[in-house]
DNA sequence: GGGATATAGTAACAGATGAAACTATGTCGC
DNA sequence: GCGACATAGTTTCATCTGTTACTATATCCC
């Protein structure tokens, strides 16, 4: 780790995964549901716990809200979800999947699930345990670093 | 791992750890040196190794040659490498390193290991080695799947 | 309770990114 | 050696992404 080789640079190995791993997925969810990545996140959050803001999930997932607010109204439009104005906040809107939602739901989390499986299934159990454990532990150092 | 929870679902942390790296890195290098991470791989690979044309660079970092473009014009503008055409194959240029670019990389380079270290020190040397060879597990997973 | 400040969300802008089209050169097969 | 196809690199365009500015509502505190 004293000389530099770009190959052998970790924050480039990351990276390099991990565009790849999304470009495949992406490609997946695209072609086959018509939803971006942001979406996808949307809809698996919000069927995990209805009535989330988009703040909430701001918080949640690290996305920008921005995204949040773009990624909502794009399901809001097709009737994926449902925004109701909060009752206690009216800046706020609770979303919730509309029953379009919850059947496109459905379909994409076995989907979704099924791909992981194709990835990192090949992995073995321990092996996959301790790097996604790896994962965490860097989130927390650049976190509390930065 | 057969029910869906996007805590849980390994593409979902694989891209929001890569971010958080990512981001903490492209300030760094922008702020310090004025180069964006395309602009410092190429700077970095061509330090290791002269001469390399830009298609070559496509292949091994797996960057779009449109990306590999710009950064090679942006670099090329601020006299920090130089673009020989080729003698063999006047579609291709051989980039190398200029004074003033060597200059630069002796200063980034220390900091990106600096950098590295930060950041993934302080995981142990074992889990580190385990963690980068998972990486180049699943991409060779990924690049045979698709 | 009313002014200062914070927050939810959107809109407007700016920069990055990649696919597709294009130019120039090279290679292959005949 | 010449027509067909492939490759290096750039340009164009359409899209995505995030920063900044804005609106509306909430909270704080005097």
């Amino acid at each position: 780790m004293s000389i530099l080789r770009l190959d052998d640079f970790v924050p480039y190995r990351l990276s390099y995964t991990s565009n790849l791993v999304s470009e495949a997925i992406a490609r997946t969810y695209e072609s086959l549901f018509g939803l971006s990545i942001p979406e996808w996140r949307l809809i698996a959050v919000i069927a995990e716990r209805e009535g989330l803001t988009q703040a909430a999930i701001c918080t949640r997932t690290g996305m920008d809200k921005v995204t949040v607010s773009r990624a909502a109204i794009a399901l809001s439009t097709r009737s994926l979800i449902a925004r109701a104005p909060s009752t206690t906040d009216r800046r706020s809107h609770d979303l919730a999947l509309t029953g379009e939602g919850r059947a496109l739901y459905a379909q994409v989390a076995p989907k979704a699930l099924e791909l992981e499986k194709q990835i990192f299934g090949g992995l073995g159990a321990e092996e996959l345990r301790g790097f996604v454990a790896t994962l965490r532990r860097i989130d927390a150092i650049v976190t509390e670093t930065s």
